[in-house]
DNA sequence: GAGTGGTCTAGACCACTTT
DNA sequence: AAGTGGTCTAGACCACTCA
């Protein structure tokens, strides 16, 4: 009588795809296939259960996760259309540095360069939202893929958020991993951009001074407060940020 | 008796947030607080239902959700966990050349500097994969925020896949906007990378060659087929790629 | 005012995984 | 074998918005 839930007729579907994701399916096509265009009228949970026999909670399941995925756009009494696309948003995976080398089947290096309390200057206690009082942590680590410089780590970290921070030494374990184990779970805030080598970067990458880097800039919050802002750069010539798999067109 | 729909007591909630969102903060907040750490067991549909007063089916859409968005993981009859995060997934909007130039009070401008047909280099031919006889439009366009070079865009389109481009002149028009209005619906896959300039990439966006240029690759693609293949090229000191809104840290 | 989407329920069956 | 998540239903009420 049914094949995973609720009451379906056999002849309906032989797959055990669920419902709702060949209705989304279905209508990806209507789209894909240049049937339905932007700005044009889809049909709406009442007509979408009706055309599938199905429940109109299934056909609204559908069509909801089309509008978040921003497919389609609903409207109430207004209907649902399919949704003209001006921006493109793309999701990119960064993963943990380590596990990121090890994945390539390289070995993994880690090196701390440099350690400093307190030595905060002032565009790092505006990044971190930090009053005249905040003490902070500074790290400059660096990560290698087979012995080769792979990212360059430069780190503040918010002792009033983590304070457990100033009594790690940070030799052994990278800053990221360590944070991701001791301060619970955050939000973030991203910024990409490329930018020329300075000397010092240049160094310990071991690339020309100004050559092309890609720069990861990161600040972690936790409730409303900055945790830690961190500047990840890559040799340009060896590193790539990818979209994860998934349509985000 | 309700406030939205369902059968939910006033006294429970005087707010209109619907009670699935009430779950998913609740949740959330445990989490954020430190509570239930990565790897902790998270209640199940059934104790979530019980606890807030709701059925089954609310309980598992916020829990879905949370799962949807990596904050926790489910396994059936395991039960559900605290996500161990480790990695961190970013979405980056990339909007419409014209209006985020616009959206920023600048004026936005086009150029087209060549355009050619026929002429497919061989790693263009890899790119789109074409075929030995594919015939496509090579594009090279350059967008302009008051005055100034902003994007350079070098473009290849599948004439196969999209056969109106080749009468198209884009001399008025940029291929994006155009492609956007005139094929349908697409997924698409991207490269983010720091590059040095090249001498003619260096002329046109009026930057010292080797200059830093944050480079966005897109491939765009209709049912299996690749329809375009673009190089975004921005000068590195004037640009950077934000995330959008929302936690995805 | 009427139609559309948004949410909720109470019950049901199934699939998967661990015990 | 049992417990958990995954899906489905039929019906319901409400909110928003357009005509």
């Amino acid at each position: 009588m049914s094949d995973r839930g609720g009451r379906r007729s056999a002849a309906e579907s032989a797959e055990s795809t669920p419902r709702y994701l060949q209705i989304k399916q279905a209508v990806l096509e209507q789209i894909r296939s240049g049937v339905w265009r932007p700005g044009d009228p889809v049909p709406g949970d009442a007509e979408v259960a009706r055309r599938f026999g199905c429940a109109r909670m299934t056909a609204h399941r559908a069509l909801r996760e089309l509008a978040d995925e921003g497919v389609i756009e609903r409207r109430r009494r207004a209907g649902s259309r399919v949704a003209l696309r001006t921006t493109r948003s793309l999701l990119v995976d960064v993963p943990r540095i380590d596990l990121e080398i090890e994945a390539t089947g390289a070995e993994y290096g880690y090196r701390l360069l440099a350690r400093s309390l307190g030595r905060t200057t002032h565009s790092a206690r505006a990044r971190l939202r930090l009053g005249p009082d905040g003490r902070t942590l500074w790290l400059l680590c660096l990560h290698l893929a087979d012995q080769r410089p792979y990212q360059l780590e430069e780190r503040w970290i918010d002792l009033a958020a983590a304070p457990a921070a100033e009594h790690e030494s940070f030799r052994d374990i990278g800053p990221n991993r360590w944070l991701l184990e001791h301060v619970p779970f955050v939000g973030a805030e991203h910024l990409i951009r490329a930018e020329a080598a300075s000397r010092r970067a240049a160094r310990h990458l071991e690339v020309e001074p100004g050559a092309p880097l890609l720069v990861l800039e990161r600040r972690t919050f936790r409730e409303q407060r900055v945790v830690t802002w961190v500047r990840l750069a890559h040799p340009g010539a060896r590193y790539v940020l990818r979209t994860a798999s998934g349509e985000h067109g």
